[in-house]
DNA sequence: CTTCATACTGTACAAATGTCCAGTATTTAG
DNA sequence: CTAAATACTGGACATTTGTACAGTATGAAG
């Protein structure tokens, strides 16, 4: 996918803001008349260049028919009451091969769509949601059946819950300093409760909970 | 608010459903077209229509400026992988208010977009979510700074958490039969244990949970 | 019966809007 | 230097679109 121009993308996220502002798409002369562009055509000339790179979808001779094609990350921005929400999809997965998943859609058990903001997630950092099974994080007021999601590739906080890949199973831990050197910690007695963070892999940060009722 | 005439609410219904699968509202003509209107004059009458009764925001001169305000089943459609997935904006509540929030915009604290899926809720029921203060339900792994996704109008089963206003404040408590009697119980030892149900009001079930990290 | 609201038809026009053509700088790549 | 891409100006035109005015028909309310 072709890089932007700062132009292009100043173009680009002024038709976004609008877009999430007043819920309503810039006409072009309305965008010439933002960047005081005496004549519709370059505004026209840039939303063309948005649409051959694949950054923006425009239905010819329809009014104030834009759509930014979201490329980090799936996604949509909601009108919302007064002003506009972003929600993600979040894969659900019941079990996490090694590695990432990268396009497991076999493993994937369903989906939850949860709004950025809620998360406090970047867009585009690879999200997931994990089934946790069993009452290993019970402690932490994590039960069978909730859904973690999680985020890839966030430095751990102390005390933050982290998935960890130990023996090709992904489990949720807490993640904890001690005397300067990380452990992971069960929050269940019945667990070994103490693991030297050397000897295992860390999948994600914890951001989010949902739960179903039962 | 004034009810919709039956051709109003479809008329409403078509503006709100171009919106979900096309991402662009109608022009007037295109909402005379739909219906086999043969003047786009019948599709201006209505939207005024509309307008007056509260139901729709239009911005005149300007094309496609249809704005459904939405007054009951809040919510979208969203092309999510083959299919499409269907998602309610949740309004957070950090207290209630005696009676139902009926437009306690003031109150609230924020939003949560939750798939309807997920929760296995039926859209036109009143949902929304209430934000837990302190551990009284910490035996069903509630904490505090959860937000529980209420739902109203529902019939808790035993055992459900449900969110009742004693004392114009509004608790969490579960749901239990005993002997063939309602009542309610809070899962934490340092508060009243058992209420008998006539003495309150159950506001609604919660059906979900959403935690954030700290 | 009359009055009123609802639900349209038909014509018309002006404003909003998309889009084409022909240019001019400026910058970037080779 | 040359060619290509980028970033515009200016004018023009055809559609799309909103909207006003003048009617017709129907059913409900009084």
């Amino acid at each position: 996918m072709k890089d932007l121009t700062a132009r292009q993308r100043q173009i680009l996220n002024f038709i976004r803001s609008k877009q999430d502002s007043e819920g309503l798409a810039p006409t072009f002369r309305e965008i010439a008349s933002h960047f005081r562009f005496r004549s519709p055509n370059a505004a026209l000339a840039h939303v063309q260049a948005l649409c051959q790179k694949g950054f923006l979808k425009h239905l010819p001779g329809r009014a104030r028919s834009f759509f930014a094609l979201d490329q980090e990350g799936s996604g949509w921005t909601l009108p919302h009451g007064r002003g506009s929400v972003r929600v993600v999809s979040v894969p659900i997965y019941g079990s996490i091969p090694a590695g990432l998943p990268q396009d497991a859609s076999q493993e994937q058990e369903g989906c939850v769509l949860i709004d950025v903001e809620t998360l406090g997630i970047k867009p585009t950092a690879r999200t997931f949601g994990l089934k946790v099974r069993g009452d290993s994080m019970l402690g932490r007021n994590i039960v069978d059946g909730d859904i973690a999601i999680v985020e890839h590739g966030v430095q751990p906080r102390p005390g933050d819950v982290v998935a960890a890949l130990i023996d090709g199973q992904v489990t949720l831990k807490t993640f904890i300093m001690q005397r300067g050197k990380p452990y992971l910690r069960a929050e269940n007695p019945r667990y070994p409760s103490l693991v030297p963070q050397e000897e295992l892999q860390i999948q994600g940060v914890m951001v989010a909970l949902v739960r179903k009722r039962k």
